[in-house]
RNA sequence: GCUCAAGUGGCGGAAUUGGUAGACGCGUCGGAUUCAAAAUCCGAUUCUUCGGAGUGCGGGUUCGAUUCCCGCCUUGAGUACCA
């Protein structure tokens, strides 16, 4: 019995040592951060997770791992490391939750939350959360809604190029008006003087500077969903109506808080050089920004030389254009099909055929029009521009290859320098004029813009592209029709959402203009409604809620009861903000919150000693699907509280990886329904494995409600399928009677056919006709073999559909599925859950996996079968330290070889980490225990310092074993264990003997010989002999401690 | 269409500045142990006509190419014909 217990004791346990160190750590704080010390400071921060009520699966923990690695590795390399978690608890999933089922969103957040913890917990991740972060917990949003403010309270400088204080402005507004203020503003301000300044009343003045202010209210066009009571974005519209549901949408305008963004377009664009990311993810960031240099010119509408009409007298169309050095070489100009000029420009004759144009362009996607480049189509309106030099009429076409949504919707179409143009051109027969000096075009347009000279282009004649644009340039602005000017596609950001669960707004109104609430009243906590719908009328959830009015003279959020009825009367209670803000607000600055204690963030959101010690974060992992958003975001955020002196840093994450997505190995079998048997009018045929029928009738009278549930194998030999059969494949199959297989007898046996049908079936003169449906199996039924538990999966929850089918399996009486690669989803049956991983293998061997499957950054297939891999190797290095008699370690000496194993180790490792090579780490340590364990390792002095080196991928049983060597407190902080070259020197070296390129053998010689040496000796050994069969080498190549090769 | 990735055994994937292709793991096959199973351990495992061939395809540079260059093909992700 003693004996029993004693072995039981030395097995690896991971699950009591798992619960045993995660307790220890947290009872101990072990990874509580200090934002005072001695180290360098190191601040590692994954992107905080949305606690949706599904769980985590394995896809999530990827990058967490990853970050978790590195954090404890920079902790024993001797780094005060910053490494926080926390929640983007604010978002749609909760509220439509509660919209479903009258649910608060708060309670089904926290409950989220608390299934995140544990899941989050039970991984073993060395975070400090203490410091976490609630997206929305009023603490957290008062700050949320104090930024807006600041941001309210500010504009763009563009001659300081900063953001600052709205009082300058107005300051320089009442001593000398706007002519000279170069701020980031809105377009078409007026001119005012300091007088007419003084003059304006306090509502006009409000009007006047909401047009500067970094976030400001504007009419924006959204789509609006008047059955769903909602806005929807781009792609939950399908065909013009609604995904959900399918209703009707329509564009609407709608008075909406922007962000301004676009002030920081050119700092957003040029920061991403001073910042580590990778190439992929900074082009995403400057296509999205979208700087294009050129010039804006202004084209007059003109009646052609017989079609008067008033509607073209001052129309102009505005163009941007980056090639400004070709404007004679304009012959013909391009409006999008949605352009608000066509209808006013098109001549009578042209009408009918702008319009079918017009509708024809409505039913293509943006996507379509991009794409298809084959296709050129478009009309003539029938109007005609003037060309700023020349005078000369261009005709103005529409086409759809020009976007409505970019610039102005309109181009200058210069077809001998743009492919685009030139295929326009040439479809429809305009002319070509060639504006190049000595360049062919009659096949296709030259759109480079060097080594080119200009010519027929009157005073541009023989410039280059560089002068010709500025002389373009400077002669457009003399006449007035046209400027310089640098485009950027970034466009400003809406701000308000007409949700319930987000940031209510600091906001109240007075006669309809925006009013801030002061910090000390922050923060405006989300009110209580019956219903998180929208209102009755389209307002927005907020209007439901009974207590919403801000009371100004006692600051407080007061009953809607007390909100003046009366017109002019003013009591001093105003309407709160109904919008509430988007998903993006409370993420854009979450990263300074926990550079603070938690219990210090009440004066500030963190404390200017915190935000100076920890700048920014070092390292941040997360998904590409973040690119443009929450990514650019951050960083205009960041941007402008540099610019407010609140932050001191201009980027807020200096190094970036994004992990690849894991995705989900479905298991699929195949569901044979639609049986039918067909009477032939003549003998079926096969020719080419195809099986050719004519069908004289069908059914010998009646449809069969066979289900049948075929493995893969018996699928593919019965059937003239020969592969995978594609996932969401029906296909009508018609069965060879000559094969009379396993799937046919038992179709056929089942079917109870009458003996005639069943012998005309045999002879041929019928055949057994069927559909084949790929279904999807819970790959928790499925073993490593492709292997169903038939009798499980009858009696799961998944298989109602399917309980009285018939199975065909294997001859061997297993059931095998087809495994098809996709997205990880609950609707693909094909989720893994971390919970059984952990309960079946522990945490230790799910980090080691996760890692193990590949590639950090690349997207890579889910498969449980291998995890019993590195579970073994676990399994191993217990075995290593912890015998069936007790610890293994002792104080023997190292020999040669374990030193070697541990040094090559330590460098690999290292160097591993280094890079974000993850996978080839844990190879290396498999490696290395399988050494070390043929040399029957016992030695402390090599099995301590492997423990540090595995404890950052494997924390628990890093920690068990150190503890069980001797050693006190947790292994942490270890130092990282210091690599010596001198112990990998050899003396000698297997050289690969290689011929033409191609290695044949290996011969052993000592390092220190010379190459002639080399030479010497591996030409006399009898293998190259052998291998030369007699001819003489042309020439033998000898590089000293790599290789030798010999040619001829 | 454009941009960015990526194509290596049955599978996930290794391979330093160009120098032994397929490390490590899974799976499969064979063996040991066991009454049996699990677990564990040992061995084999790119293909091959046994000469060789081979890293998506076709060229090139080189003594030597998974790696560098040119041209293509396929797959994935993103996308906004950016004028």
């Amino acid at each position: 019995m003693n004996r029993l217990i004693k072995r039981y004791k030395m097995q690896y346990h991971f699950n009591e040592i798992e619960a045993k160190w995660q307790k220890y750590w947290a009872e101990n704080q072990t990874f509580k951060a200090s934002n005072t010390s001695e180290k360098p400071k190191y601040y590692v921060l994954d992107m905080f997770p949305y606690p949706s009520g599904a769980g985590l699966h394995v896809g999530h923990p990827l990058g967490y791992i990853a970050s978790d690695i590195y954090a404890r590795y920079k902790r024993h390399k001797g780094f005060n490391v910053l490494h926080p978690q926390g929640y983007d608890s604010f978002g749609l999933p909760a509220e439509q939750y509660a919209i479903q089922t009258g649910q608060h969103p708060a309670v089904t957040t926290e409950t989220n939350i608390k299934t995140y913890r544990r899941q989050l917990d039970q991984i073993g991740f060395s975070f400090d959360w203490s410091r976490e972060v609630r997206t929305s917990s009023p603490e957290y949003y008062k700050w949320t809604q104090w930024i807006f403010i600041q941001l309210f309270e500010s504009w763009y400088n563009n001659e300081s190029n900063k953001a600052e204080e709205i009082s300058s402005l107005i300051t320089v507004f009442a001593s000398e008006g706007n002519a000279n203020v170069n701020a980031v503003c809105d377009d078409n301000i007026e001119v005012f003087t300091a007088e007419a300044w003084s003059n304006f009343n306090q509502k006009e003045q409000e009007e006047i500077l909401l047009k500067y202010r970094l976030t400001y209210l504007a009419e924006t066009e959204v789509n609006w969903c008047p059955a769903l009571g909602t806005v929807l974005a781009n792609d939950e519209i399908v065909n013009g109506v609604s995904e959900r549901g399918g209703h009707p949408v329509l564009r609407k305008k709608m008075t909406q808080w922007s962000m301004r963004i676009s002030a920081y377009a050119e700092r957003l664009l040029q920061g991403l050089d001073t910042i580590d990311w990778t190439d992929s993810l900074k082009e995403s960031q400057r296509n999205w920004i979208g700087k294009s240099v050129g010039a804006s010119v202004t084209f007059k509408v003109i009646a052609s030389e017989t079609k008067q009409s008033a509607n073209y007298e001052n129309q102009v169309i505005e163009v941007f254009t980056t090639r400004p050095d070709t404007i004679f070489g304009v012959s013909f100009m391009t409006l999008a099909p949605e352009h608000e000029l066509v209808s006013q420009i098109t001549t009578p004759e042209q009408k009918a055929e702008v319009d079918a144009y017009i509708l024809a362009t409505a039913k293509r996607s943006e996507r379509d029009r991009m794409a298809d480049v084959k296709t050129i189509s478009g009309a003539f309106t029938g109007a005609y521009a003037e060309h700023p030099f020349s005078k000369e009429p261009i005709p103005i076409w529409i086409g759809d290859y020009v976007l409505a949504g970019y610039g102005t919707g309109a181009v200058m179409s210069v077809p001998c320098g743009d492919q685009r143009d030139y295929d326009f051109a040439k479809h429809f027969n305009i002319a070509i004029p060639n504006i190049f000096e000595g360049v062919d075009i009659s096949e296709e347009a030259y759109a480079a813009k060097d080594n080119v000279k200009i010519a027929n282009s009157d005073f541009l004649n023989g410039m280059n592209y560089k002068k010709a644009s500025k002389r373009a340039i400077y002669d457009l602005e003399q006449l007035g029709q046209g400027e310089g000017k640098t485009n950027y596609r970034l466009r400003d950001a809406v701000f308000s959402r007409q949700r319930y669960w987000g940031e209510p707004f600091p906001v109240y109104y007075v006669n309809g203009m925006p009013q801030m609430i002061d910090k000390a009243h922050l923060p405006i906590t989300l009110p209580e409604v019956e219903k998180y719908l929208p209102t009755e009328t389209g307002e927005p959830p907020l209007g439901r809620a009974d207590v919403w009015a801000w009371d100004t003279v006692n600051n407080k959020v007061v009953a809607n009861v007390n909100l003046s009825a009366v017109e002019g009367e003013d009591n001093g209670i105003y309407p709160l903000e109904l919008n509430t803000m988007p998903g993006w607000a409370g993420s854009s600055w979450y990263f300074f919150s926990y550079m603070e204690e938690k219990a210090k963030r009440g004066e500030d959101f963190a404390s200017e000693d915190a935000l100076n010690y920890w700048e920014n974060v070092d390292l941040y992992i997360g998904g590409s699907e973040h690119a443009t958003g929450h990514l650019l975001y951050s960083r205009f955020w960041t941007k402008f509280l540099k610019d407010k002196a609140f932050v001191g840093v201009e980027e807020p994450f200096k190094k970036l990886i994004n992990q690849g997505m894991i995705l989900g190995t479905s298991a699929i079998a195949f569901n044979i329904t639609n049986v039918r048997v067909s009477k032939l009018k003549e003998p079926y045929k096969v020719d080419n494995d195809k099986i050719h029928v004519s069908i004289e009738s069908l059914n010998y009278g009646r449809d069969t409600k066979v289900n049948v549930i075929v493995s893969k194998e018996i699928l593919f030999e019965s059937t003239n399928i020969k592969s995978s059969v594609n996932s969401s494949a029906i296909s009508e199959l018609h069965h060879d009677p000559s094969k009379q297989n396993k799937l046919f007898n038992e179709i056929l046996n089942t079917l109870n056919l009458e003996e005639e049908i069943k012998s005309d079936l045999l002879e041929g003169k019928a055949v057994l006709t069927y559909y084949i449906n790929p279904i999807r199996i819970d790959v928790n039924l499925v073993n490593a073999s492709d292997e169903v538990d038939v009798e499980k999966f009858k009696s799961h929850k998944t298989s109602k559909d399917y309980l009285k089918a018939l199975f065909i399996s294997e001859e061997n009486e297993t059931f095998i599925v087809g495994r098809e690669v996709e997205k990880m989803s609950k609707r693909w049956l094909n989720v893994v859950n971390p919970d059984a991983i952990c309960e079946q293998y522990g945490a230790d061997s799910l980090r080691l996996y996760e890692m193990f499957l590949g590639p950090l950054e690349q997207a890579k297939p889910w498969n449980t079968a291998g995890i019993t891999g590195v579970h073994g190797f676990l399994k191993k290095l217990w075995k290593l330290y912890v015998g069936e008699n007790g610890l293994n370690v002792n104080d023997a000496a190292a020999t040669k070889d374990n030193l070697k194993t541990l040094h090559k180790t330590i460098k690999k490792v290292e160097e591993d980490i280094e890079n974000f090579s993850f996978n080839t780490s844990v190879s290396t340590f498999m490696i290395a225990v399988n050494e070390l364990t043929a040399q029957k390792c016992t030695s402390k002095e090599v099995l301590e310092p492997l423990l540090a080196l595995v404890s950052p991928y494997a924390p628990h049983i890093a920690e068990e074993l150190y503890s069980q060597l001797g050693n006190e407190g947790s292994i942490a902080t270890v130092a990282f264990p210091k690599f010596d070259a001198s112990h990998l020197v050899e003396s000698s070296k297997n050289y690969p003997i290689s011929f033409n390129g191609k290695m044949r053998f290996t011969i052993e010689l000592p390092m220190d010989l010379s190459k002639d040496e080399i030479e010497k000796a591996v030409m006399t050994n009898e293998k190259t002999i052998a291998q030369l069969e007699g001819r003489t080498p042309k020439k033998v190549i000898v590089v000293p401690g790599k290789i030798v090769n010999i040619v001829g």
